[in-house]
DNA sequence: CTGCACTTTCCATTCAATGGTACGGGCTCG
DNA sequence: CGAGCCCGTACCATTGAATGGAAAGTGCAG
């Protein structure tokens, strides 16, 4: 044997390393990691020792494997969505203090709103929209707030994904939410994440008019005019999108 | 040629690329990340582009580089404070909301405090600390509250830090400083990072003793009793302290 | 239109990465 | 209490994957 009897890179490999966490697990068996990323026990061994030393990883004593603070350090402090989020984070705090509503913070990902920030407020009902949480474009109301605004050709790919079979939604009925979305300005969904309650997004602008993320709200399905936070909500979004223009600038 | 003329490992690279973004910048041109990383450009170019392929960055038309959504995704959804952070948070809403303060939480890491989480109020002073900021043990009362409270050999490790000559500060300062936080079971301080402010910070303590956390909040100068507030510090640490335990648990 | 600076691709060379094997310590089960 | 097992750690001969100089491609500025 030698290099890789896979064929694959030492690239694929960290790569490999550092994605075999399961959701929300922080640490790992060693030997547990290695199956996980389908390595040989000495290969991810040697691997999982040489990204400790640069603080990628913490290799506990007994073969217990964390990620590194100082990887999460350099990811908090470089994120792409680090403008974004300096930009949103006071007017999300806004939405919070005035309407007392969970306030969340999303951007388009591949077919998906992942979620970037968000503000909870005890007592409130449950947010599921976790940081760094995911969720399908067509059940989320920030997913079609951020694909109602998109390009042509994006939803026309995005919506071909709908043709194939076996899916219980269809291209059509997407299309539609997508329409009324763009056509109110806001997404609105009613009991799809959570039966008890209601969820509205609108699309943040930024001054090229990208559509860069949606600012939503999630609240009791008790509440019988939803609609009316909208305007707060557009408020908000618009002054996200002049303060990320600055920040870019500045 | 061959296999790393300058003698570092594949690993080595991918992290000096990762790392090779100056705090606060999320967008670097890959001939500066070639320069920055120490990498030939080609060298560069090769593992840029792997990397991208997994998300981890972002290889932009025109060669710009980002950090990947995917990277940033795994890392918050397995970081090591995630459970902490969860813990934390609703404690720290509590604590904005009824003492209108910014808050903030911090994790010891090195000899510095690690802010790993914050929440700051429009309209009070600036908060300086930033996510994912550190600031030295001596000068902030979060690395204080978290220094004061670790076992004697970990203090003795640290204290030995300011023998070297040079440094404005000495160990005979800084243990006075950790002996002061430690009996009165909070550290405060004015003015050493911003001066028109005061900030106060108390240890969270977990099942087993072990001081994992500092909860703090910085407040104008103007204030005339800090120490009113360290009642309800001390009241939601200890609530965080518990509801980490249950997390672990559970 | 020319020149420059940067990204991107190519490919022969060669040493760093590989993983099977073996050792050691801790835990469980009979 | 001892045997067996599992898991983390260390070693080292083999070899193909990683390397980087060089050249081609690209886009912008003067």
């Amino acid at each position: 044997m030698a290099n890789s009897a896979s064929g694959d890179s030492v690239v694929d490999r960290v790569v490999r390393v550092i994605a075999a966490f399961p959701e929300g697990v922080a640490v790992l068996q060693l030997s547990e990691l290695a199956e996980r990323a389908g390595l040989p026990l000495s290969s991810a061994h040697r691997l999982v020792r040489q990204l400790a030393e640069h603080g990628f990883l913490d290799l506990g004593a007994g073969g217990n494997v964390r990620l590194g603070m100082r990887l999460w350090e350099l990811v908090n402090r470089n994120s792409p969505t680090l403008a974004l989020r300096q930009a949103a984070m006071p007017f999300m705090e806004d939405i919070q203090q005035v309407l007392s509503r969970n306030v969340n913070l999303a951007v388009l990902d591949g077919w998906e709103a992942l979620f970037v920030e968000r503000l909870s407020r005890r007592g409130s009902v449950a947010n599921r929209a976790r940081v760094a949480g995911r969720m399908p474009v067509h059940i989320s109301s920030a997913g079609l707030a951020l694909m109602a605004n998109q390009p042509r050709d994006v939803q026309a790919e995005y919506l071909g994904q709908f043709s194939d079979p076996g899916g219980k939604v269809t291209a059509g009925v997407v299309r539609q939410l997508l329409a009324e979305t763009a056509q109110q300005g806001y997404a609105q969904l009613a009991g799809v994440v959570d039966p008890d309650t209601w969820s509205i997004a609108v699309p943040v602008v930024d001054g090229k008019r990208r559509t860069v993320a949606a600012l939503g709200v999630v609240l009791p399905l008790a509440e019988t005019r939803p609609q009316a936070l909208v305007p707060a909500l557009q408020t908000a979004a618009r002054g996200i999108g002049r303060q990320l223009d600055k920040l870019r600038e500045g």
